[in-house]
DNA sequence: TGTACATCAGTGAACGCGCGTTCACTGATGTAC
DNA sequence: TGTACATCAGTGAACGCGCGTTCACTGATGTAC
């Protein structure tokens, strides 16, 4: 029972005990049937409550949604992080954690990069966070062979980019990134279903495929 | 104003138009909003029709959303047909095709290969429309040079999936397939905005690399 | 330790809306003689 | 060509439902003296 922080109050603590809950159920509502099943009342009468107490913790659904992606984004950098921590943040580490991490709950994979939430407005320009992913893998493709890889540099970046990477990298992590997503985009939807053959192997492939060939 | 066939009935054609358009206005509704925005009492308050109207044309909203997913597949495919009997089905005019077909209407793209539509049950094992799709790329795999091509025939593909295609050729298929929509699908989804390049170079750049790298 | 007050979680009813779907019915179009 | 009947498109009202959200209110928990 190791208390967090001493200056939280128990009306707080409960606080957050609660607007998790909330948070806990509703990513379990989007698991389970999509975006578009998310519903405020739901959740309050699974919980017991009124739906009009879920406006104590959240200013609507809106908000709600907002820090469910947040809360992805979030989480995806930390097991980013964490692998780094290891020293097994290459090409290869991430490209593992991201599968294990999209499979964990495919729906929170789409919150980030399926196609655009319905009614909600992706706070233009993206977050800091989804930029800080995309950081870990360019600084993973540094260490890249440049020459070995033979994914596309030729793709002439805006020059104004430049700055941020060489852009060398900035073609390997893009091509990671595309790859990858075709992959686990289409297993997480069930297009490979019946099509006898394990997504791994061709994930596997894709990736091996990135810095040796 | 040739006429069709003759033995079409007035009632008939006028039923067919209607139909037609029902379906027109659906596709609006979805390409503008995505496929929880079908309603069929919207659609028939555009056509100046009572909702109730609308099932003289469709036993429901979820035979107008067979339908529409049909009717992609099958546009799809003429697609592909007309590329091929141009004789331009070879992998790169297949790609080509894709690109345009699904930049002309993006959510018709991710209704065949897309995160699975909410309440749509897909037919199960879906249909031969979409085998054929995948038939038409294959043949265009066994024009590809095998050792040639990096793409990984290492799949280890079921057995009992060797006789449909050659093991090798279904490979090269799937690479063809999921790195196209991997650039594709980031790209309908609006996730390459702001990033400052042609995401028509990049899919360029996977094309390429397909059958020459 | 006890009392007076403020804070705040949660209620329950209501609002307005839109949804898919059904049903009995009207009225126009087509068909048979 | 004209009349009797069948077909079928479309209406309008209703059903039941669930949604997000608001509002005035109750009752428990915390704070200040």
């Amino acid at each position: 029972m190791s208390d967090a922080a001493a200056t939280t109050t128990p009306r707080e603590r409960y606080r957050q005990q609660v607007r998790a809950e909330i948070k806990e159920r509703a990513r379990e509502q989007i698991a389970a049937a999509g975006t578009s099943a998310l519903s405020l009342n739901k959740i309050a009468k699974e919980m017991g409550l009124s739906g009009a107490a879920l406006y104590r913790y959240f200013t609507g659904r809106d908000e709600l949604l907002s820090e469910l992606v947040q809360d992805a984004s979030q989480s995806l950098v930390d097991t980013f992080r964490a692998v780094a921590g290891r020293g097994e943040g290459d090409l290869d580490g991430l490209a593992q954690a991201l599968r294990a991490w999209a499979l964990a709950d495919p729906q929170r994979y789409f919150l980030l990069y399926g196609p655009p939430v319905p009614g909600y407005r992706g706070t233009a320009g993206l977050t800091s966070t989804m930029s800080e992913i995309m950081g870990l893998v360019l600084s993973a493709c540094d260490a890249v062979p440049r020459e070995a890889s033979r994914a596309p540099v030729v793709l002439h970046l805006d020059r104004s980019r430049e700055d941020l990477a060489p852009a060398s990298a900035l073609g390997v992590a893009l091509v990671f990134w595309t790859r990858l997503h075709g992959v686990l985009s289409l297993e997480l939807s069930g297009h490979f279903l019946g099509m006898g053959f394990d997504p791994a192997l061709l994930y596997e492939a894709e990736l091996s495929g990135l810095s040796s060939g």
